[in-house]
DNA sequence: TCATTTCGACAGGTTACCTGTCTAGTTGTA
DNA sequence: TACAACTAGACAGGTAACCTGTCGAAATGA
């Protein structure tokens, strides 16, 4: 099932080039990470979740905050936290400054897929490095970094 | 509402930073290119649908090759055809060549669609050639060219 | 001819999103 | 200090976008 096989006749695809470009390494990045989450037992940890794991504080992070940073709503944010508490990768604890609120952490278990992501990114670099040299690699990044800069 | 705004303090950053790069560019033409169509009054075509799209032929296509461009179940894809048929972007005809099969084809109003994608398409890599040049332009889509062929 | 495959419809379920409302608690200000 | 305004998160209820499985009709291959 190979996922670039592309019809050759797609209507958009010739204007589409550059962003069918750049998505498509994010995308297998994407699948091969939760692909290895799969083989090492956690079924549980799927795409949106990475949303709730991405912009965890190592100290805590309130639902309202990380509805914030990942742009979604509250009762959204919430159900993907509720889903991960449920399968232990994080906790809720109280708010010390807060009565009102919760600070979401991740558990251990919550931390073996931090460094499960870890291992795949370092792979990925590793694998394109050896197909671009490591000298384009660094000009692929510092051009996607300008490109980003410039938002 | 800066999407930007990243913490500065999260957990994944780090590891991640080359995947942001790829992601944030296509993230951002993909949130133009809707709010474009929502001005225009195209509000009922959102991002699932352009699975649907992109992957039409111009003399029409069936949906069980659609969902298999697309990657998704037939009765996924279904769904999407069926949205933008009744919105009038889309219409099915009889497949003279199998009759058990219908034809997926975009209408005038599905065509008007094309043609802003392609003007947000034209306007980012316009974009973006001001603020790189048009010769680091060139240096990045050859990159990724690369990265993309060592898939 | 007839077993197998394929197309698209239907049934039925889950997950990931949304808005709106509510209570408890915090904060800013008269 | 008092109180209006705001904020955190829970609950209700809804929708869109995915899934598997099943089916009848049509196509295909042996």
């Amino acid at each position: 099932m190979p996922p670039s096989r592309l019809p050759r006749t797609s209507a958009r695809e010739q204007p589409e080039n550059l962003a069918i470009l750049l998505r498509e390494p994010f995308r297998a990045g994407t699948e091969l990470l939760h692909e290895r989450l799969a083989e090492r037992g956690h079924t549980a940890v799927r795409p949106p979740h990475g949303a709730v794991l991405q912009y965890l504080d190592d100290d805590g992070t309130q639902v309202s905050e990380l509805a914030r940073r990942a742009q979604v709503a509250k009762q959204s944010m919430a159900e993907l936290v509720a889903h991960l508490e449920r399968h232990g990768y994080v906790e809720r604890v109280a708010d010390p400054a807060d009565r009102r609120a919760k600070l979401v952490r991740a558990t251990p278990r919550g931390r073996e897929v931090y460094a499960i992501a870890r291992e795949v990114v370092a792979e990925l670099e590793a694998r394109w490095t050896t197909h671009l040299g490591a000298a384009r690699m660094r000009q692929l990044r510092a051009l996607l970094e300008e490109l980003n800069a410039g938002l």
